[in-house]
DNA sequence: ACTAACATGTAAAGCGTTACATGATTTA
DNA sequence: TAAATCATGTAACGCTTTACATGTTAGT
C-alpha cells in the first residue's frame, strides 16, 4: 500500500470547511509563518530538511525549532491547505521520506502576513542580564565572570553568522536571508561590546564603593 | 505564633515533603526566579506592586508579566516555602491586599540560582527580522518602512530606559538594576543603529539589481 | 564497536497569554 | 460620567519543550 507511484498526496482538504461550522478560522501563530516562510524559498523539503534550514538561518534571530514542533506545524499547515506533501520512498531501505511544498494559497497567505503584520518590538529574554540585575546576590567578581562567558558565546555566534552569510553568497534567491545574517553578525558584535561597557561600569561601581563620600555632589 | 495582628499567614508548608513521595522536586522555571528576585530587593510587595516593578525594570530585557502569571507564580513560590504572605486590610473599603515577603530559604535559593546557573545565550524572537528575511514577498520599499517603524520603537525604548535609570539614581540598593537599565539604553540604541546599517544594505542591494553584471568578479 | 546523521512521529507536561469576573476609589 | 488605578483571582487555550519510540546507513 502506501504509495503506488511514490505519490499518495494527502490532506488537501483545507481551505473550505466541509462540516456546518468552520473548523479553524483563528490566525496562525508566528512560528507557522516561519515554517511557511522556509517553504517559500525551496521547492520540496522534508521535516528534517526544514529543521536544518531553520538552524542555519532562523535560529540567529527568531527560532530554533525542535523536530516535534516542525512536524506538528507541518500538520497544521497541511490542514489549512497551505502546504501539500507526498511520500518519497528511500532507495536505501531507510524509512520513507515525506516532502512538503507550499501551495498557492500558502504563498498568498505568507505574503499577506509579511506585508500586513504589525511592527512589534522584538521579544528578548536575557538570562545573563537577569543575573547581573541580581548582582547584590553574587559573590565578588562573579558578575564579571558571567559577562566574560557571555562574550565568548557572542563571539561564537558572530563566527557562525559570518560563515552562514558567506555560504549564502552568490545565490540571488537568498539575498534577503543573507542581509539578515549580516545583521545577526553585527547584532552579536554589539552584544559583545555592550558587555564590555558593562564591565567598565562594574569597575566604576567598585571604585565608588571603595572610596565613599564622592557620591555626586549635586544630588 | 507567626503573627497575630492583621496577619493570617498561609502556606508555609513547603520545604519538607509531608506525604511519602516528594511533591515537587523539579527546579523552578526562570520566571519564578525573576519574581523571587524582585522580592529580594524590597520588604513586602503585593502582586500588583510586583507587576509594577517588573514593568519598570525586567520588561526591558527579560519579561513583561501578566497579572495572572504573577499571582500563580506567587502561589508556586509560597508552596515551595520561598515566600510568605499576609493579608492587609485596606482602610478604604477596597478589597484586602495580600503582601508577600521572601523567606530565608527563598533568599538562599535565588542566591544559589544566580550564582550557579549556566550562562546561556539570550533568547531573541525578532519578528521584524523575520519579515525582512521574507523580503522576496514584500512590495518595493516595504522593508524600509518596517525598519523605520522598528527604529521609532527602539527610540521609545531608549527614552524609557533612560528615564527609569535616572529614577534609580542615588538608591544604593538599586545599583545593579541601574547598571542593567543603562545596558538596556545602549542595547536599544544598538538596535537603532543596526536597522540603519540594514537600510544601507538594502540600498546597495537595490543598486546591484538595477545595474546587473557587476556581481563580484572574483566568484 | 560506537557515534552521528538520516528520518518521523506520539504523549505528556509545563509555560505563558488572554479572556473573564468583580468591585471600590480617584482623577479628568 | 467616563476612564484610570487599585486589587486579586479563575478558566481556557495554545505554544513549546522533553521524553519516548523506532530503525538504517555511513563514517571513525
Amino acid at each position: 500500500m502506501r504509495g503506488a507511484m511514490a505519490q499518495e498526496s494527502r490532506g488537501t482538504d483545507g481551505g473550505a470547511p466541509k462540516g456546518g461550522r468552520t473548523p479553524e478560522r483563528r490566525p496562525l501563530p508566528p512560528t507557522s509563518w516561519a515554517v511557511l516562510g522556509l517553504l517559500s524559498f525551496e521547492q520540496e523539503l522534508s521535516g528534517y530538511d526544514l529543521k536544518k534550514w531553520a538552524d542555519w538561518s532562523l535560529s540567529f534571530f527568531y527560532w530554533s525549532p525542535s523536530f516535534s514542533q516542525i512536524y506538528s506545524e507541518l500538520k497544521r499547515l497541511e490542514g489549512a491547505g497551505y502546504v501539500t506533501s507526498r511520500s518519497v520512498p528511500q532507495a536505501t531501505g531507510n524509512r520513507d521520506k515525506r516532502v512538503y511544498s507550499i501551495t498557492e494559497a500558502g504563498r498568498r497567505a505568507v505574503r499577506e502576513w509579511a506585508r500586513g503584520a504589525a511592527v512589534e518590538p522584538p521579544v528578548l529574554k536575557h538570562g545573563v542580564m537577569l543575573r547581573i540585575w541580581l548582582g547584590h546576590l553574587l559573590e565578588a567578581d562573579q558578575a564579571r565572570d558571567i559577562l566574560r562567558e557571555h562574550q565568548a558565546n557572542a563571539d561564537k555566534m558572530v563566527h557562525r553568522a559570518r560563515l552562514d552569510a558567506e555560504g549564502a553568497e552568490g545565490e540571488p534567491s537568498w539575498a534577503y536571508p543573507r542581509l539578515v545574517l549580516r545583521w545577526a553578525e553585527r547584532y552579536y558584535e554589539a552584544e559583545r561590546r555592550l558587555a564590555e561597557d558593562m564591565l567598565a561600569d562594574l569597575d566604576e561601581l567598585a571604585r565608588e564603593r571603595e572610596a565613599p563620600g564622592h557620591g555626586e555632589p549635586g544630588a
